[in-house]
RNA sequence: GGCCCGUUGGAGAAGAGGCUUAACUCAUAUCCCUUUCAAGGAUACAUUCAUGGGUUCGAAUCCCGUACGGGUCACCA
C-alpha cells in the first residue's frame, strides 16, 4: 500500500526543499507601500490594454511608495513568440512605465526572482510535492479525448461543464493505481483537488468593485501540465505569494477565476493578496462595444502609436484620463507633462470598459507636443523619422538647423501652434520648405492662383511684394502689404471689404494668398512672414519667379 | 446557455436621498478673433440619468423585476 508521500517521492524524487525553505528564502518585503506587478505572457507585442494595466500598477506603487515589478509568464510554450520578451521590456520602457525590479535584459534585478516563470520550475515543484504528499493535488491520466467526451456529455445533459465532483474520475483513483501508472510511464497532469461546493456563494473583495458574490470553485483544475510547466492559476498563487505581491492588478476577465485562486491561497495557507480587477478597454465596432482585439484593431498594439509618431507620453496622458475620472479636472490649468504628480485612487476608477477615443488622444497629444521644448521635440522627431519615416529623416539631416527653425514656427508665446498630434503630421505641412519638393508641388499638385484676379495684376503685386522682403518684423511687413493691397484697390481688411464688396477687387487676404501660393504652393501654410524669413530672401525671390513662370 | 460584472449626452465621466435648472474634459455646431491654417475666446448641445415597478414628504442616487452590453466557462494567459 502506497501513500501520498510515496506518490510525491515518485513524482518529485529530486525535490528536497520544502515550502518553509521557500518562505525563508523569500521573506516578506521590507517596504511601506504596495507591491504591484505586471505579468504579461510573451505572446506578441505589448497590448494597449496591458499598458493600461501596467500603468495602474505603476501608479499604485508610486502613490504608496511601493514597488512595481515585471514578471514574464512564459508557461505556454506553444504560444510563445520569439522576440516577444524583448518587445515587452522595451515597450514598458518607451512608454515610461518602468519596473523597479524584475525581468529585464540582459539581466533581471531583484531578490525575489527568477522573474521568468519557466525558470521557477523548482519553486513550483517544491510546492507541488508538498501538495501531493498532503493529498491536495493528484495525478490525472485523462486524455484530451476523455475530456472532450466528458464535455460533450455534460453539454448534452445541460450540466455545468468541467472536471469536478463525480466527473473527476482520476481524483478517486487509488494511490496504488496512480503510483503504478506513473511508474509505467503513463502521461499525466497534476490537478488540484477542490473542496469547494458550487452551491455555496463566497464573498470576494475587490478594490475597485467592492464585494463580489460568486459561487465557490469546485473544479479540479490542472496545476501542472504534462510538459512540466504550471498553469496560470497555480503559478499566480505561488509567484504572487513568494514574490510578495500585495495587490494583484489585472483585467476584469480574471474575475471568474477568483474563487479558484482564493481557494488555492487558503489551502496553501498563504495570506490572501488584495485584488483589483480593471475594466477592459473597448472599441466600437459596427455599433457594438467589444474588447480591444489584436487582429482587428491596429491601435491595440502600442507600436501603432510609435509608428504614427505619437509621443509615448501622449498615450500615457490619454490613458490617465481613463484611469481616474478626476484626472482631467485635476489637469485643468496645469501642463500636461505634470501628469505624474496626479494622485491615483482606486475609488475614482470606472467600473465598465471605456471606449478608446482616438480624437481625445489627438487632443492631448497636441498639448504634449506643444509643451516640449524645441530641443526635445527636435530629437524626438528625428528619432521617429529615422525609424519610421525615411523621407522626413532625409530632410532633417540635410540641415538640422534649418529643420529646427521650421519646427519652431509660432511655438513661442501664449498660444503656441498646436497643429501636430503626431510626428507623422509634420512632413506634409513642412515639405514645401525644401526646394525640390516645393517645385514638385507647384508643378504637380494642381495648385493655381485665384482665377478671379487678372494674371498681370497678380504678377505686378508679386513683384512689388518683393520690396517688402527687408522688413524688420512682421508688423512692418504686413503694413507694407496692406499698402500694396490698397494701391491695387484691395480692402485692407476683410470687414471693410465685406461692407462694400463692390468698391474693391478683393481684400488683403487675397494678396497674402498670392504670396502664400507662390512660396508654399498651398492656400494654407504656417505663418507666412516667418516662413519667408526661414526660406531667406534669395529663395523667396526664386520661388516668386518660379511660381510666376509656372502658374501664370 | 450557466455564472459574474456593468448601464448617466456622440465619447471619457462627476454624482453616495434634498445644494442638480446633472460638474468637468473631448467631439460636434454656430459666432468672435484672424493675411491662410493651427491655436485662442464665446455660446449651444442629457427637461433627464436603460426600462417597469416599489420605498420615501422627496431618488440619477435605496430595493425588486425586465431589457441591453461586456466578461468567463482549456493541459491559454
Amino acid at each position: 500500500m502506497k501513500n501520498y508521500r510515496d506518490l510525491a517521492e515518485l513524482i518529485f524524487p529530486d525535490v528536497t526543499l520544502t515550502i518553509e525553505d521557500l518562505e525563508r528564502k523569500y521573506p516578506p518585503r521590507d517596504v511601506e507601500g504596495e507591491v504591484t506587478r505586471f505579468a504579461p505572457s510573451p505572446t506578441g507585442f505589448l497590448h494597449t490594454g496591458s499598458l493600461f494595466t501596467s500603468l495602474v500598477s505603476r501608479l499604485v506603487a508610486n502613490s504608496s511608495n511601493g514597488i512595481f515589478y515585471l514578471r514574464l509568464e512564459d508557461t505556454d510554450t506553444k504560444r510563445e513568440v520569439p522576440g516577444a520578451k524583448e518587445t515587452l521590456v522595451e515597450g514598458l520602457k518607451t512608454f515610461l512605465v518602468r519596473p523597479d525590479e524584475g525581468f529585464d535584459l540582459p539581466k533581471e534585478k531583484g531578490n525575489y526572482g527568477p522573474y521568468l516563470q519557466s525558470q521557477r520550475k523548482d519553486i513550483y515543484r517544491i510546492v507541488l510535492k508538498e501538495l501531493v504528499a498532503r493529498g491536495d493535488v493528484y495525478p490525472c491520466f485523462c486524455t484530451a479525448e476523455d475530456l472532450n467526451k466528458l464535455r460533450e456529455f455534460q453539454e448534452r445533459n445541460k450540466m455545468v461543464p468541467g472536471y469536478y465532483g463525480e466527473f473527476a474520475k482520476c481524483r478517486n483513483l487509488s494511490v496504488d493505481e496512480a503510483y503504478e501508472r506513473i511508474s509505467k510511464g503513463e502521461n499525466y497532469v497534476l490537478r488540484f483537488k477542490s473542496h469547494g461546493d458550487h452551491e455555496n456563494k463566497i464573498d470576494c473583495e475587490d478594490l475597485i468593485r467592492g464585494h463580489i458574490n460568486i459561487a465557490e470553485n469546485d473544479l479540479d483544475v490542472v496545476v501542472l501540465k504534462s510538459d512540466g510547466l504550471p498553469t496560470y492559476h497555480f503559478a499566480h498563487v505561488c509567484d504572487d505569494h513568494f514574490m510578495r505581491t500585495s495587490i494583484v492588478i489585472r483585467g476584469e476577465e480574471w474575475i471568474s477565476s477568483l474563487p479558484l485562486h482564493i481557494e488555492m491561497f487558503k489551502r496553501l495557507n498563504f495570506p490572501l493578496v488584495k485584488y483589483a480587477h480593471l475594466p477592459l478597454i473597448m472599441k466600437m465596432d459596427e455599433g457594438k462595444k467589444r474588447k480591444f482585439s489584436k487582429r482587428k484593431d491596429p491601435e491595440a498594439n502600442v507600436s501603432y502609436f510609435l509608428e504614427n509618431g505619437y509621443p509615448p507620453v501622449s498615450l500615457i496622458v490619454y490613458l490617465m484620463t481613463i484611469v481616474n475620472s478626476n484626472f482631467e479636472e485635476w489637469l485643468v490649468g496645469k501642463n500636461v507633462l505634470d501628469y505624474p504628480q496626479f494622485k491615483f485612487s482606486f475609488d475614482k476608477m470606472s467600473l465598465d470598459g471605456a471606449l478608446f477615443d482616438l480624437k481625445k488622444l489627438d487632443y492631448y497629444s497636441k498639448e504634449v507636443i506643444a509643451s516640449f521644448d524645441l530641443e526635445t521635440l527636435f530629437n524626438n522627431v528625428k528619432e521617429y523619422a529615422k525609424v519610421y519615416e525615411e523621407t522626413l529623416y532625409e530632410l532633417i539631416v540635410r540641415d538640422e538647423n534649418y529643420f529646427k527653425h521650421i519646427l519652431n514656427i509660432e511655438r513661442d508665446g501664449d498660444h503656441p501652434r498646436k497643429d501636430y498630434a503626431k510626428y507623422k503630421d509634420i512632413y506634409p505641412s513642412i515639405k514645401f520648405f525644401y526646394r525640390d519638393l516645393y517645385e514638385d508641388i507647384i508643378l504637380n499638385s494642381g495648385i493655381s492662383f485665384n482665377p478671379k484676379f487678372d494674371k498681370t495684376l497678380i504678377k505686378t503685386i508679386l513683384e512689388e511684394s518683393l520690396t517688402l522682403l527687408s522688413s524688420e518684423n512682421e508688423q512692418v511687413w504686413f503694413a507694407g502689404l496692406k499698402e500694396i493691397a490698397r494701391k491695387y484697390r484691395f480692402a485692407s481688411d476683410n470687414k471693410t471689404y465685406k461692407a462694400n464688396p463692390n468698391d474693391y477687387v478683393g481684400q488683403v487676404g487675397d494678396v497674402a494668398e498670392m504670396i502664400r501660393i507662390s512660396i508654399a504652393g498651398s492656400r494654407r501654410s504656417p505663418n507666412l512672414f516667418t516662413s519667408m524669413m526661414i526660406l531667406g530672401e534669395k529663395e523667396v525671390r526664386y520661388r516668386i519667379k518660379f511660381a510666376e513662370d509656372n502658374l501664370l
